[in-house]
Formats: C-alpha cells, sequence, structure tokens
DNA sequence: CTGTATGCAAAATGTTTGCATACAC
DNA sequence: GTGTATGCAAACATTTTGCATACAG
C-alpha cells in the first residue's frame, strides 16, 4: 500500500555501542524510526516538542549528527532546502524530488550507476561519492 | 592547451539589457571573463579587492543574481561548500569535483541523460531540472 | 559517583537586505 | 537630474559550539 515505513531499532544500535539512551534522544529515534522518511531538522524537532517539550533543536542535530557519523543515517541537501535525514543502510538510491510538494522518490538504475563509473574512470578518477537529483513534477499538472 | 577559456561579454550583455556598466560590475565581469571556471563568491570578492578595492561582497552577490535571473550564470551548490558560479549557455553538461583539489571537470552523457528522462516518466513526471554530481579522487592518489 | 548529554545562548557560515549616499546615464 | 547601484551593517537561515547543569549507567 503505502511507502514502506523504516522499520529500523536506533535505540538498541545506539545502546549496544555504548551510547546513553536519553529521554530526548528516545523521543527523536522514534519518530525517525515511525514518521516518513526524509524529514529535516525543523520537522523532527517539531515532532519531538509535541512529544517532550523540553527537547532542544541543538539535541537533534547532535543526534543527527551521531547517527550520521555511525553511518545510521544519511543527509541530503536538496536544492534550495535544508539538510534533510533518511535511514541509511538499505541498497544505494537516488532521489526525485517533487518541486511542487517537496515529496521525495527513491529510485535506483544500474545503468546510470554503471555509466557514471565508466565516466570517472576514462577521466582517470574513482569515484568517492554522488549524487544524482532529478527535480520534478507531476505530468500533466498546471504550471502555478 | 588548458582549459578553454570564458569568451563570454557580459558587459555587452548587460548593457544591452539597460543594466548600468558601473566601475564594480566592470571589475566583476572581467573577473568572470578571464578567471577560471566554478569561483565562488569569496573567490571573485578576492579578486576583484585586488583590482578595486571598494567592491564589496554584497555587490559580488548581487551581481550574480543579475546574472543568473538574465541565465547568464548557473550556481552549483556542491557538497559542503559555498555556491559556486559557472558561465552558462553552452551545451548541459554535469560534473565531476575532485574531493582533494575542488577541481571541477565538466561533462556529458546522453546515455545517463535518456535513462533520467525514462526513469521520471516511468514514475508519472516530467523533469524541470536535474543535477549530477561525482565526487572522486584521481586513480592511484594516496589516501590524506 | 562520573562522565556523557542537555538546554540555552552565542557563534559560525553563507547569503540577502535596508538604508543613506554615490554615481551612470 | 533621476533613479539605479553601492558600501556598510544588520538581518537571515541553518547549523555548530561553549558552558554550566542534569542525568544515565
Amino acid at each position: 500500500m503505502g511507502e514502506a515505513k523504516n522499520r529500523r531499532d536506533y535505540e538498541n544500535e545506539l545502546r549496544d555501542a555504548g551510547i546513553r539512551i536519553t529521554r530526548a534522544r528516545k523521543t527523536i529515534l522514534k519518530i525517525l524510526e515511525e514518521g516518513e522518511k526524509h524529514p529535516d531538522a525543523m520537522e523532527i524537532f517539531r515532532r519531538a516538542s509535541e512529544i517532550d517539550a523540553t527537547v532542544s533543536l541543538s539535541t537533534v542535530y547532535r543526534t543527527m549528527k551521531i547517527l550520521e557519523d555511525r553511518g545510521a543515517i544519511q543527509r541530503h541537501v536538496f536544492e534550495g532546502g535544508p539538510s534533510r535525514f533518511e535511514p541509511a543502510g538499505g541498497t544505494h538510491h537516488d532521489h526525485l524530488i517533487d518541486t511542487d510538494t517537496g515529496e521525495v522518490v527513491e529510485f535506483r538504475s544500474d545503468k546510470i550507476e554503471a555509466l557514471q563509473e565508466e565516466i570517472a574512470r576514462s577521466l582517470g578518477y574513482e569515484i568517492v561519492s554522488h549524487r544524482l537529483e532529478l527535480y520534478v513534477r507531476k505530468i500533466g499538472r498546471r504550471r502555478g
């Protein structure tokens, strides 16, 4: 039916790594686990505040940094917007961003991946990372 | 031998559009016309300052905005860095960024372009714009 | 108890803007 | 002359950080 929910267990992941599970972190992690994918920091903060009004934006950022450093989430900076975070660990994919709604759709093309490798290699480079984003609008939608 | 220089004439382009050619603008435009491609605002500002110490960073940004609005340059925000500007108008291309040096190489792949179109269409979207960046390092270079 | 995590406020970054003055046309 | 462009400083949006306090383990 809908988009598959993110079914990670960040809490145990961090606990196992010896990182303290505080009330703020518990709240933030639950939001990441249960919410839609690709929220930005303010969105996470807003939702966290509803559950626990004492959570601060700093802590949201700090928690994102911990998760990012541990490779548990990825940070994306789409054009003209703040960083958005997504659970990492699945297969690599690229993004298609609906410019009208901000909605993000993930896609993957092995052909494109292969072509990228080929291009980099032919220029004497190896790829460290890459980013492919398609900014799109629904076919047939009226211009704003 | 080296990379082809940017041979535009921004000054006449703007004059023809009824935009005043001031001393600051003349300086900034010359830098864009003669300098390497893909400078950021501070780089342009630094070079402008050497020629005319009264030029301000605000004016650099404002001039970039004018050029961008007119489609004369394109703004790129590569990962972790400030906006970088490049002369527009050539054929579309993507970018390969050397993560060690910050150097930018342009490339183009009709195959990738076609695949992108195909992917977007198959998902019910039309592409408004896109961005493909390969972050790379020279093959064989030692890790820092 | 000890050291890590927190909230807050302030700093850092990159960019834009309000305003009074300067200058291109 | 007239209105656009400028420099400056302040505002801006996002993210990071210093510090004293709180709290997880």
